[in-house]
DNA sequence: CTGCTGACTGGTA
DNA sequence: GTACCAGCCAGCA
């Protein structure tokens, strides 16, 4: 397993119940900001009990893939509080969970 | 080592 | 808002 599964799942796992993360934040959290896509060939591998992968999410404000388990993820995020409106998260940005919070220029964080 | 794959992303139309 | 395209990266054959 290389360092950048380890921290990958390591991330995921940090994320709190009722928030969510995109790929590319986790990825760019584990040191590759553009590795998204990578993350994504992670979460296929591992299993549902050992992260909470469901809080993973597509940028776009989608729950982006899970298999064919799409319904479940939905299911997973309600009832940890996230609405999922049409596939679409709603209140997304405000719900997106943080990694390592950049200290300078505290709050307002834009994305 | 080379090449293909995909739970992605941002830009453009 | 949606659709398509090119760039991206770790994992696997």
């Amino acid at each position: 397993m290389s360092s950048f599964t380890t921290r990958v799942l390591s991330l995921v796992r940090r994320i709190p119940a009722g928030r969510v993360a995109t790929y590319g934040d986790v990825a760019e959290a584990a040191g590759h900001p553009r590795a998204g896509r990578a993350v994504g060939n992670i979460m296929r591998g591992c299993s549902l009990r050992d992260v909470p992968c469901h809080r993973v999410v597509a940028a776009a404000g989608r729950l982006g893939g899970f298999g064919g388990y799409s319904g479940l993820k939905r299911q997973l995020l309600r009832a940890e509080g996230v609405q999922v409106v049409g596939s679409i998260i709603r209140d997304f940005r405000t719900r997106r969970h943080v990694f390592k919070v950049p200290p300078k220029h505290k709050g307002r964080q834009i994305r």
